[in-house]
DNA sequence: CGAGAACATGCCTTGACAGGAATATACGTA
DNA sequence: TACGTATATTCCTGTCAAGGCATGTTCTCG
């Protein structure tokens, strides 16, 4: 779970990670579509594989990255035991923080700052 | 959203996240519960305030803090654009692929580049 | 007002990691 | 087999962030 988040923390890996989105591609693809340079996407490929957010297939001396499942499913069901939290109304949310700081303050009125 | 996934990257801040997901909690206590010591639970929690993963309520001199939905609400968006591909059953995926490599092979007769 | 409790912040050191350049490796083909 | 293509790996360097420690700040109460 953390392996995958900080694989998806590097700005570059997210953009490989969002242009496989789209299907899979060639290491020299990725590389001329994102603008970076051949040993950098190897590298970043490697740690997404490593985390298992890719997997490659050798066609000739292509090595087709695709993306693979397990991660984001998992990263889903975690995200899953946060849905009461995230499925809240935010308005609705902040005013019960108003409520409760303005609360706790009224409640022992001693003096004002 | 990178952001968001930087911040839960790190261990200590994930644990601080997974302990808050069960309720509001003051900086001492989130200390205590995880063996961390002060200063370091109150830069984890500015991180995660940064990106909105929480929010303070000040209580006398105590600083209770509380995840937020937003964040979370937007991890689960991206994730949705995903969906198609970690919904997939991935023994039925490997075959798929195994199939691609060898019919691209067999009939791979283009002569020159 | 002074002290103590609960936090926040600053400084320093160390380790991890991204980028760049050069080089190594695998594969297909003539 | 030799060579070109596609990709992987290595070495080096700079940056950045986490931990530890010390100190600053805010709030409350006697």
């Amino acid at each position: 779970m953390i392996e995958t988040f900080a694989a998806l923390a590097e700005p570059n890996r997210f953009r490989i990670v969002e242009l496989l989105r789209r299907g899979p591609r060639a290491v020299n693809d990725i590389g001329e579509r994102l603008h970076l340079n051949q040993p950098q996407v190897s590298k970043h490929l490697r740690v997404l594989k490593e985390v298992g957010l890719v997997e490659v297939q050798h066609q000739a001396q292509q090595r087709i990255y695709e993306l693979r499942a397990r991660p984001l499913r998992e990263l889903h069901d975690w995200l899953e035991r946060y849905r009461r939290i995230w499925e809240e109304r935010f308005d609705q949310l902040d005013e019960l923080i108003d409520d409760l700081s303005t609360k706790e303050k009224t409640h022992d009125d001693r003096k004002r700052k």
